[in-house]
DNA sequence: CCATAAGTTCGATAAGCGTCGTACAATGAG
DNA sequence: CTCATTGTACGACGCTTATCGAACTTATGG
C-alpha cells in the first residue's frame, strides 16, 4: 500500500493554507525547514499523542506539503520544498518568515 | 457599537491562514486587492446568502485581513494591506500570486 | 523467538465551521 | 412617513476537525 501524494501541479491553495493554519502542523513544517533531514514522525516535539500525530502528518501529506516514505517501522517525512516553490512561488518562504517573527504565535 | 479589529502587531498567523483557506474569503481578498476601493459587502459575487456573507466578512475582519466601517446602511470593507505587510512581509503577495496561478483552485 | 519501538486504525467526543432561512434593525429615497 | 436596501442576529443543520485511548501491525535488536 503506497501513500497518497498529490502531484505538484494538483496542489490546491485552500488546502495548503488550511494545512498550515494549525499550530502543530506549522511547527512541523518549521522544524522540517530548519533541518531538512528526513525525520521520523516521532521526533517532533508536539505535545500530542501518537494518533493525533498520525492525523497531522496525513493532513500535511494530503495537502502536498510533505512526503512520507516507509523505512522499517518508521516513516520518514520530508518537506516538498521544490514542489511548493514551483506551484506557489514564495508562499512557503513567506509563511515560514511569518512564523519566525514571533516564537510561534 | 464599534467593530472589533485586532491591532497589526496582534495578528496571529494561524488565524490569518485559516481566514484565507476558504475559497469564498480568498475570493473577497482577491477582489479587494484588484480594486482597493472600499466596497460594501453586497458588491461581491460569492454565490452565497447574505448571512453567510456576513459570517465570512466577520472572519476576515477578526483575523485582521480587512477593516469594515459603517457608512449609512452599508459597511465598507477594505484590505489591511499595510498592516499585513508590516506584520507578515510578503505573505499577502505570495498568497495572492498563488491564487492567481489558476482561475482559483 | 520474543520484546520493544513506531505508527496505524478505529471508535468516541467535543468543538468548530459553512451554510441557510427567518426575523430584525437602521439608514436613505420618495 | 413609508418603503426599499443593507446588513445583523439567532437558531438550526450537517459536516469536518482536533483530540484522545485502546487495540493492532510490523519491523528490528537481542
Amino acid at each position: 500500500m503506497t501513500l497518497y501524494h498529490p502531484l505538484s501541479e494538483d496542489l490546491e491553495l485552500p488546502k495548503v493554507l488550511h494545512a498550515l493554519s494549525d499550530p502543530a502542523r506549522l511547527q512541523i513544517v518549521r522544524e522540517l525547514d530548519l533541518d531538512p533531514t528526513p525525520r521520523p514522525c516521532g521526533s517532533f516535539e508536539l505535545g500530542v499523542t501518537k494518533s493525533t500525530c498520525t492525523h497531522h502528518f496525513r493532513v500535511l501529506r494530503e495537502a502536498g506539503l510533505v512526503t512520507q516514505e516507509l523505512q522499517g517501522t518508521s516513516k520518514l517525512t520530508s518537506l516538498r520544498r521544490e514542489d511548493l516553490d514551483a506551484r506557489f512561488p514564495g508562499l512557503l518562504d513567506a509563511v515560514l518568515d511569518a512564523a519566525g517573527v514571533r516564537t510561534l504565535a
